[in-house]
DNA sequence: AGTAACGCGAGTGTATACACTTTGCGGACT
DNA sequence: AGTCCGCAAAGTGTATACACTCGCGTTACT
């Protein structure tokens, strides 16, 4: 999910891109909850992690509270964001109103060619369901909505539903098990089947149904159980150089 | 529409407080078209203009670049955004997407309470066109919605409608007429009428019909002139003091 | 005269220094 | 023993210093 959020949707005017690579590393470590919701974020301990000042940290850690990842508190610290049940409902709720008006709009600008990328990612969410990839199979499902955008060509509608996207998983791989993710890969299909018949009713339903039932499946009593912060993050390659 | 995006609508994770007022004062200044589209934002001037250091600036401009309000230039600087038509075109197109339903939803949650409030809110509209003040008036007609979305509790759509509606508003400043504005007025009284009708048919139809009309009205081909910056943003009291 | 290289000023990018706040611990007082 | 005060360590908030880049004007060469 964090390369939902970035790879072709954000137009990102973002900063050098070492900042942007530790957003990337946070969101990532974030939406895959190997940080556990409420965990402290140390500005020095990341700089050293990275390798970078704590300048580029902080940038980072902006961006992700705007991104509402993370939550600020001031000369308090960065805590990794616990949403409530209310903002994940919310979420779910805007959700549904962007994707049944964007499945409508699917069906009308329908052309083989997008059945067939969209077809396309399915195939990969089965892989990643078949490799039992908790991680990218998260990402993968979250993605498939993230494609439909893109295929719109409405990059404004990606980049928001993007974001939106990632702020829910940090909820759903909380609880979604195995059997639900199976079961979102299976509605991920029908959908893509009702549209290639152009049956918008059909596929409209379909997707709200989908949405429906992810919300559902929610469980707002687990708790996950987090390493260390140096553990958690994978170190990465040279970031020691200046204006890349 | 400074206003529409931060007052009660931002959860507002942002750090200690100097550097939102920052924020403010910046979008505000944008989005009245006080700065026009691609000047270019100097950080050192801003610094001295709020009496702070680049530090600080550089978290606002970061935040504005995150909304779409300023570019980033690597190694080159800021520079007021100046969104193209494609991107309007698809701002809007969320905005109908959001706002239909936001629509519908409105009418069944409705009470007395809510109407009485969204007329109080048309009332001040009317005041801003009678005072022919260009800005606040921009902003009222903006902050309906963006009320819309408060009083149905949903924050997450509200901070969003809100960031979209700054978005438009740097480009429907442009040209919006004193006509087209007193016509947006018009409308949201009839949305409001019919939404206390209980009449959910109507009122969406309403809301999409005038959410058409706004865009429809877009000119692409006007330049707004603007002073320097030291002109062209007020003074602020007190920036000074630390840890407020 | 035209053009290309050079250099310098303005400005951004990152690191670091320092001021202030929070927090937890230990000792003194009740 | 318990509570409160205060101090010290850890960490955040802001300013400043320095490194580097960009763009433009100047100059030297063709």
């Amino acid at each position: 999910m964090s390369l939902a959020v970035l790879p072709a949707s954000l137009p990102e005017t973002a900063s050098s891109s070492s900042t942007e690579l530790i957003v990337r590393s946070l969101t990532k470590a974030i939406v895959e909850h190997r940080l556990a919701p409420g965990s402290k974020l140390v500005e020095q301990k990341l700089a050293d992690h990275f390798g970078v000042s704590r300048t580029l940290v902080r940038q980072a850690l902006l961006q992700l509270s705007q991104h509402q990842l993370i939550k600020l508190e001031p000369a308090r610290g960065a805590f990794v964001a616990a949403p409530s049940v209310q903002e994940a409902k919310q979420v779910f709720a805007v959700r549904r109103m962007l994707e049944v008006e964007m499945t409508r709009e699917f069906v009308r600008k329908i052309s083989p060619a997008k059945v067939k990328t969209l077809r396309g990612h399915i195939a990969q969410e089965k892989e990643a369901l078949a490799a039992k990839d908790a991680a990218s199979r998260t990402e993968l499902l979250g993605d498939f909505h993230v494609r439909m955008a893109e295929l719109l060509g409405n990059e404004v509608l990606a980049q928001l539903l993007g974001q939106l996207i990632s702020r829910c998983a940090l909820i759903t791989l909380m609880y979604q098990s195995e059997h639900a993710a199976e079961h979102s890969h299976e509605e991920h299909t029908r959908i893509v089947d009702a549209m290639a018949d152009k049956d918008e009713k059909t596929a409209v339903a379909l997707m709200l149904n989908h949405l429906v039932n992810v919300e559902a499946g929610l469980r707002f009593d687990r708790q996950v159980p987090s390493g260390d912060i140096n553990m958690v993050l994978q170190r990465h390659p040279e970031l020691g150089t200046r204006y890349s």
